[in-house]
DNA sequence: GTCCAGGGTGGCG
DNA sequence: CGCCACCATGGA
């Protein structure tokens, strides 16, 4: 066990930072249940990343951290982080966020997402985040959570993560209890975790480049365009990746119709998304994921933060 | 009851 | 290519 506190280096919002929609597992662990996005009485929130317990609370310019141990092991640096360096590489402090902002004040739809600055992107673990992302096809937060935790649960009573050699080891049939809203997410997510077995290193795409890393994903079976994009901006250090989920479809039918020259509001095609996203890679750079999350927070229902 | 949620695949023209 | 059927949970 180890506490303390860590001195915020840019801007964050810790708690809209950790239930934005991009992670999944912080929440309130009582009594053998989950409870997504509540803190517990001291107002902590709690957590298992890179196979450790963490609770974190902010104030001010300061988290208060509690860990089951001070080494995080990240495999896709290959490294041994201690607590602080952890936070450090998790919440991409290397990243001046101010630049962000700069450009979002001068934009006529970003400027309005500014409530919500202090999202920051995450660096999560790149296997749980692909499996965390099958499961979330056409799929509510609430159930995307739910499905990670059992899961988890079925592995360990510390509710670490699976492996993959434990996730490639079950059947449909041990899964039934997960709300996925289709059986070949269950599916995919096993047969993705033998594909890690056979020898497919997820670790190495951040050595890619952005077009080579989306297409490896999205050769993959159960993984196309969307949940891809997801795995590279979440977990992969792929800032200028751009997800398009509906929320996101619905923001730029509505905002950036004309410059894009989109005509009705229907499902996307594989050549549309490509476009669209391109797009804004192109305008916003390094920036583009981070702007997704944005246009993500403002046209999510203020139902959580 | 109806509607929708951080989608993807395969088949057909 | 574009379009479309299909998959088949759970909360508001």
């Amino acid at each position: 066990m180890v506490q303390g506190k860590f001195k915020i280096l840019d801007d964050l919002d810790l708690y809209k930072t950790l239930t934005c929609g991009q992670a999944f597992r912080w929440g309130l662990y009582r009594d053998g249940k989950f409870s997504y996005a509540k803190l517990d009485g001291e107002g902590f929130i709690w957590s298992i990343v890179y196979n450790n317990f963490l609770a974190l609370k902010q104030e001010k310019d300061y988290i208060y951290y509690k860990s089951s141990s001070d080494k995080f092991y990240i495999p896709q640096i290959g490294k041994t982080l201690n607590i602080e360096e952890f936070l450090h590489f998790y919440f991409k402090f290397d990243k001046n966020i101010t630049e962000l902002y700069r450009i979002m004040e001068k934009d006529r739809i970003l400027k309005d997402a500014l409530i919500h600055r202090g999202i920051r992107i995450l660096r999560q673990e790149p296997f749980e985040t692909t499996i965390t992302f099958i499961f979330s096809a056409q799929n509510t937060v609430y159930n995307i959570a739910k499905s990670v935790y059992l899961l988890s649960k079925k592995y360990s009573k510390d509710l670490i993560f699976p492996t993959p050699e434990f996730i490639s080891k079950l059947k449909v049939e041990d899964l039934k209890e997960l709300p996925v809203r289709f059986e070949n997410r269950v599916i995919s997510a096993i047969e993705f975790s033998k594909h890690v077995l056979n020898g497919f290193n997820l670790y190495k795409l951040v050595n890619y480049n952005y077009e080579l890393a989306h297409q490896t994903l999205t050769s993959i079976k159960g993984i196309g365009n969307k949940i891809a994009d997801c795995i590279l901006l979440f977990s992969l250090d792929f800032d200028e990746a751009f997800p398009i989920d509906v929320h996101i479809k619905n923001m730029v039918f509505k905002y950036y119709r004309d410059e894009l020259n989109l005509k009705e509001n229907r499902s996307l095609t594989d050549k549309e998304y490509k476009t669209i996203s391109a797009f804004f890679r192109r305008k916003y750079g390094k920036w583009a994921g981070w702007v997704q999350e944005y246009l993500y927070a403002l046209s999510r229902k203020p139902d959580i933060s």
